[in-house]
DNA sequence: AGTTTTCTGAAACATTTGTTTCAGAAAATA
DNA sequence: TATTTTCTGAAACAAATGTTTCAGAAAACT
């Protein structure tokens, strides 16, 4: 005796996530993410919640297909260091061709500081990235890719952060050519 | 015949700028801003303009402090390679001890798509630390320091790129130890 | 089909936002 | 000191913000 959800919420929060991705939390109003999502504010605060609620959803949901990726990648098939070199040169391709860039990295100088549970599944998403990392790494250095005179440990933490600044530095100069040529530095150096 | 502007311009960006850096461009308040810099929003449109004009020569502001640490350390009179161990050093400390990391970097992920203006000053801000950096590389190669089996231009982008990734380690993390053992490996890799 | 519960749309809410207004105080010149 | 220009403080502004309200439409159950 009762009446369902008439929206899709899973996809109105991915476009609220496509929202906060481009204006920032403080800077997209309740009415650009309604508008996107295609529903009334009344909607949103009967289902989701307010409009943290919905940020916070918004980055979850951003972490949940990082990790899906990421699983695909494990099960591809190919060799740890196949897996770890098409990793950084994706990253490359979403830093220099997608409009907005990493949405974790964006939302972490943007409310790291502030909003703690945000602050928290971003960590979760930068741990599960750092042992995948590891794990890759020390298979690697197994197989005998990779130098293995460094801590696999180390190495992750060092590559997960190279690719931060990469976004940075296509912000400001967007050049392309700039970061590929970083890329290519960094896998040289990495390579036995 | 006529009265002179009461409040220091310069002390008043300075407090703008702190306000600035810690709650960002869109979560700073008109409100905020002028309680910090005391003065009243009627002095501020007077001499200053809007809350845009403020927030360039805010970052205006920090860039030029920028330029004026690096001067300050290219007449150290130190060597090439100790000086860029230095700045190398210094940036750690900066992000595991003050409590905003990096203005321009934060600036770049909020603003760097939309403001024009204040992308083009973090732009020249970058270009001017890669200047430093490439000169110092290069004569840190010529004392035979550094390995010159690299362009001292790809260095640079790569050394000025480095420290954005360990902000962002920071932000999520909060661990100190982790910053220094990658700066040391950093160090260690470039090393010769 | 009737009943009952729940969702939706539009409008309204109180605050907060960035910005402007203006009367009076302040000070530099003559 | 008188004059004139400009700055300051407080208040007000319209617009935008995040959130709530509520009447009526919608649909799941009996």
């Amino acid at each position: 005796m009762a009446r369902n959800v008439e929206f899709n919420e899973d996809q109105a929060t991915q476009k609220a996530m496509e929202v906060f991705w481009e204006k920032g939390y403080n800077g997209a109003s309740l009415r650009d993410l309604t508008e996107a999502m295609k529903i009334n504010s009344s909607s949103l605060y009967n289902t989701i919640g307010d409009k943290q609620e919905l940020f916070l959803r918004s980055v979850q949901r951003y972490a949940d297909d990082r990790k899906k990726d990421i699983k695909r990648r494990l099960e591809s098939g190919k060799s740890a260091f196949n897996i770890l070199i098409d990793y950084i040169n994706d990253a490359v391709d979403v830093i220099t061709t997608k409009k907005n860039g990493c949405m974790a990295v964006k939302m972490a100088f943007e409310v790291g500081h502030t909003d703690k549970r945000v602050a928290d599944v971003l960590k979760a998403d930068s741990d599960f990235a750092f042992s995948f990392l590891r794990d890759l790494i020390k298979s690697a250095m197994e197989e005998g890719s990779i130098a293995a005179d460094e801590e696999p440990e180390l190495l992750a933490d060092y590559f997960n952060s190279t690719w931060t600044g990469w976004y940075e530095s296509y912000i400001l100069h967007k050049d392309g050519e700039k970061i590929r040529r970083m890329a290519q530095f960094f896998i040289k150096q990495i390579s036995k």
